[in-house]
DNA sequence: CTCGCAAATTGCACTTCGTATAACAGATAT
DNA sequence: ATATCTGTTATACGAAGTGCAATTTGCGAG
């Protein structure tokens, strides 16, 4: 049972509500006799009244807080009389950690289980041709099938899995046809992405980075391809365009990973290039930029052929996730 | 009760495959005595043997077959004694009506009622927001709401709707901005997608096509751009990228649709262009033809965005489908 | 100090969505 | 033929959001 990196995720909202209630009570960020009210701490928490109210239900059967002869509940037990007081939650700086932000933000069982399997889905397809079996899948994550149709359905619509004839669901396996298709794909895309980006790159923050390359060894082929992402092309004023590029990078970075896993030496040379392109970027005229970008795709293009030859060669057998079952 | 356009979507196959059977005997196009085997049949229609047996038995308890001491049916009722007739079904052109055809090619209630919605959904978002809730488009179309759900995550999936924060499903509206991107992305992947396709373009066609346009009055600006599509955007050997452009055009067609229905003049003067347009194709080096295309787009754009202006003018309540609300 | 009113707040009923579960038929592979 | 898997239905329940009506609070006028 896998379910998500986050094991917030699956909590209600109420649960969660009531957590952060008490760890500020009990950390002393809501001092005694604070007037709680429903509407004000939903809209701190982003999320509607509801799930307030039966949070603080909760927090009063837990005895941290007690009703008065007036609208809300007060902080603290309620043995001795306190002085009700008044004050917006929100000047309160209430403590909500990350990863129950996090779980607050995204809804959806599916959503968190997502991730986990795209990542395991696209890595699995250099190495061949996988079967997914619903069932299966739903028992290794714990979940329904329904959701793992839910998943199933993106999965197929963002081009990751397919169905065969008998209408199995099918990932893989990566052809030199596919991976030539997406990269041509990027090379229209990214270009044309980083000329409409131009008038909002950041490009102190490029300078800064491009100042780094060469010098700082946590700056991998990678990291840099993200950053280029991050800090030029995906500041497209175009999210249709952006979306896309990501889902179409997909793959490909998965690919990168499952090659680093196996121990295949990693493409230093495309550091310099990287250089360049940033050096490019940041002298502005972003044409020479963007044409340099597509030159450079058709070289990692050919980089990414051979790498995958060698794979073919060496057979791996283990080490996939167990729903995946080779073909 | 909708579900789809062509009824016989929702017939199981054994029954498509009986009622096939039998209006070919009947209509003598199966000769009396001729040996029914289920494999052969089975590969003339594309599906398994499973529902060819039934429909066999099926057709036996009907009188219209009968079995003899030998493997598979003979046509006939078995009164009267015939011989075995043994030939291969398939050189007997069997009479399969496109509807019947088509039910047996797509799999799955969703993709039949998939059309419809997609289509009601994307005509309604020019005239502003509408909301769509799960349980009443499932009792309209008369399915689950599990392939309602379906549905709906593709529609999501592919930009024609989303959530909003209450996770209720929301439709449009079709902004300025909406509008922008998708003519941005048209005109970034139709321009490249010409340049990949010029090899494989079928120019005898485009040529016959051109020669027609201005006299022949079927063919509106609708059906060209449809035909520039086809014919020569979609040759290009990159599937993914013919999908991309294929959903992205979806929401302007719909538009362009809408627009017509409301009674809108059409756009006369870009028949002119596409004259201009498959010209330029036909004669073979394409960069004058792509650029032409960039060029192109970037004029319907402003033709949409003005056809736009006065649909916001013009307040339509009726005409849409019941599921979808009007916010 | 009290009254009265507007604004804020809560309680509650009503919807809708997310997920689970069981079931069965259709389809395919073995 | 049998076992396996998918497609779909039906049902159920919890979680969460919304709008309305009732209540409380804040605050200024008298």
């Amino acid at each position: 049972m896998i379910r998500s990196a986050n094991p917030l995720a699956q909590e209600p909202r109420y649960e969660l509500v009531t957590r952060v209630l008490r760890d500020n009570i009990r950390n002393g960020n809501l001092p005694q006799g604070l007037v709680l009210l429903e509407g004000p701490i939903a809209a701190v928490m982003q999320t509607s009244r509801v799930p307030v109210q039966s949070a603080l239900r909760q927090l009063l059967d837990e005895g941290l807080i007690h009703r008065f002869d007036g609208r809300g509940y007060l902080v603290g037990s309620g043995q001795q009389t306190v002085t009700p007081i008044r004050h917006d939650i929100r000047d309160l700086q209430l403590d909500i950690p990350r990863d129950v932000d996090d779980a607050l933000q995204t809804r959806g069982t599916w959503l968190h289980v997502y991730d986990h399997v795209e990542k395991q889905v696209a890595q699995c397809q250099i190495f061949g041709e996988f079967r997914i079996v619903e069932t299966e899948l739903a028992e290794y994550l714990g979940v329904s099938r329904t959701v793992v149709r839910d998943v199933m359905a993106r999965l197929q619509e963002r081009g990751l899995i397919r169905k065969n004839t008998s209408s199995h669901w099918i990932a893989g396996p990566l052809t030199a046809r596919t991976l030539r298709e997406k990269f041509e794909l990027r090379s229209i895309l990214e270009p044309a992405a980083l000329r409409l980006a131009a008038p909002h790159i950041q490009y102190p923050e490029v300078e800064a980075l491009q100042a780094r390359i060469g010098s700082d060894p946590t700056l991998t082929p990678e990291y840099l391809s993200e950053a280029l992402l991050e800090l030029c092309i995906a500041r497209a004023p175009n999210t249709e365009l952006v979306d896309l590029i990501r889902s179409n990078r997909l793959l490909l970075s998965a690919v990168n990973r499952a090659l680093s896993v196996l121990g295949l030496p990693r493409d230093e040379t495309s550091i310099d290039q990287y250089q360049t392109l940033f050096q490019l970027i940041a002298l502005h005229p972003i044409d020479s930029a963007a044409e340099y970008l597509r030159d450079y795709l058709s070289i990692i293009e050919r980089r990414y052929l051979a790498r995958m030859k060698i794979v073919a060669v060496v057979s791996v057998t283990g080490g996939f996730a167990p729903y995946l079952i080779s073909q």
